[in-house]
DNA sequence: GTCTATAGAGAGATAGAC
DNA sequence: GTCTATCTCTCTATAGAC
C-alpha cells in the first residue's frame, strides 16, 4: 500500500538482480509462472543461493508488492494538496486523467499493473492492496475534488462518490484496454488520445453552463 | 465466443461431472489451481479416468470456454434488434444495465467471469475472447445504439464509439468489484443499486433538454 | 555467499489388467 | 469405463562442503 515503506535494496546487489529477475518474470507469468528455477537461472545462480537473499519465494513476493506500492511516482500523485487543484475544473481532470496515462505508458507501472491483474483472482492479500489502491484511494480523492468542485458550482450537483466512480472507472478500462495490447504486442495508436477524450466527455457531462 | 456451439454433453454422465467439478475449481484456482488429481477426486473417479473423457486438461479448458461463451442467457442479450429498442432512449439503457446486472449476480455468470480474468494474464486465448466479447461486440452494439438515439435527438451528438466506451467501463468496473466482493466473502449491498444510479447519472449526461 | 546434492511433494500423462 | 501402477517432469526447500 502506499504507506509502506519500501525496503532499502542495494542497486546491483544479488538482493536486486533477483528482485528484478522476479519481477519480470512474475509479470509475463504470475507468482507460480515466476518459479525460484527461472529466477535462479535469470539472475546466474542457482536456486540454493536465493535462499542465502530471501526466506522462501513468498518473501520475494511481499517485497515486491511492498516496493511496487510505495512507487514515488504514485505517492506524489497520491499526497498532492486537492483543495487548491480541485477549483481548477476540467484543467485538475486532465492533470490526474494524464497522470494515469503515464502510468499506462510506463514500462515499471505496466508490470507492476499485470502482477496485481495476474494475481488478482489467486491472492487475497492482493486483493485488498487493489481495492485500497484503485478503489478507495482514488476514489476518495475524487469525490473530494468534485465536492469541491460543486461548491464553486464549476458541476452540477451529484454524489460525489459516484461521480468520482464514473469518471474514474473509464480510466481503469482504458488503462486494462492498453496493457491487454501491450501483452499481445498490438498497436495502441487508437487509445494514444482515449485518456483526454475521456476527460473532454466527462466534463462536457457534468459541467455547469458558465463553467463549460 | 458468443457464435460457437456448445457441445452436446449428458447431463449426470461423467463426462457432464467432470466438466462441473473443473469449473469450480478453476473459478477458485484457475488453470493450474485445478488439477487433474483434484478434478478427479471431486469427481469421484481416478485421474487416469479422465483420459477416456477428454484427451488432456486442456481439453478440458477448451470445453469449458466453448460452453460459457455460448450461454443462452447472453445469446439472448447480444442477438436483440437494436434498432427498435434504441429510439427507447434510457428506457434503454435500463435493460442493458440490468442484463449486466443479472449476470452479475448470478452464480453460474461469476463463475465464468472469474475464470476470464484468472486467465486473463497467461493465456491468449482467453484474452483475444475477452477483447471480442467484452469490448467489441458489447461496444459495437452500444454505439449502434448511441447512433439511433443521436439521430433521434435523444441524447447530445458525440462520437458514438467514445460515448459506448464510457457507458460500458462504469458496468464492467461495478462487474469487477461485486466479483472482488463476494470471492472474500464482503457483502455487496452498497451497490446493489450501483447498476441502475450509473444509468441515471450516464442519462442525465447526456439526454437533450426536450428528452430529459 | 555460492555451490552440489538431495529430499519430498505435486503435477500431467500413459500402459495394461479387469 | 474404471482401476492400479508407473513414468517423467517441475516445483520449493534444506543440508552441508567450500
Amino acid at each position: 500500500m502506499a504507506t509502506a515503506v519500501a525496503e532499502e535494496i542495494k542497486p546491483n546487489s544479488t538482493k536486486e538482480k533477483i528482485l528484478t529477475a522476479a519481477i519480470e518474470l512474475m509479470a509475463e507469468g504470475g507468482y507460480t509462472g515466476a518459479s525460484m528455477r527461472k529466477i535462479a537461472r535469470k539472475v546466474g545462480i542457482r536456486e540454493s543461493a536465493i535462499y542465502n537473499h530471501f526466506r522462501n519465494k513468498d518473501e520475494i513476493f511481499q517485497t515486491i508488492m511492498k516496493n511496487l506500492f510505495s512507487n514515488p511516482f504514485e505517492d506524489f500523485f497520491i499526497k498532492r494538496p486537492i483543495e487548491e487543484y480541485a477549483i481548477k475544473g476540467k484543467a485538475y481532470l486532465l492533470e490526474y486523467a494524464a497522470t494515469i496515462k503515464l502510468l499506462t505508458f510506463d514500462s515499471k507501472n505496466e508490470k507492476f499493473f499485470r502482477i496485481i491483474l495476474a494475481e488478482l483472482m489467486h491472492n487475497q492479500q492482493v486483493r485488498e492492496l487493489f481495492m485500497q489502491y484503485f478503489y478507495q484511494e482514488n476514489i476518495k480523492k475524487l469525490s473530494n475534488a468534485f465536492f469541491i468542485m460543486m461548491q464553486h458550482n464549476l458541476i452540477r450537483s451529484a454524489d460525489p462518490i459516484l461521480m468520482a466512480q464514473e469518471f474514474f472507472a473509464p480510466l481503469f478500462y482504458y488503462r486494462l484496454q492498453v496493457l491487454l495490447m501491450h501483452i499481445d504486442n498490438k498497436p495502441t495508436t487508437a487509445l494514444s488520445t482515449i485518456f483526454e477524450k475521456h476527460v473532454d466527455f466527462f466534463w462536457e457531462s457534468v459541467a455547469t453552463q458558465e463553467s463549460f
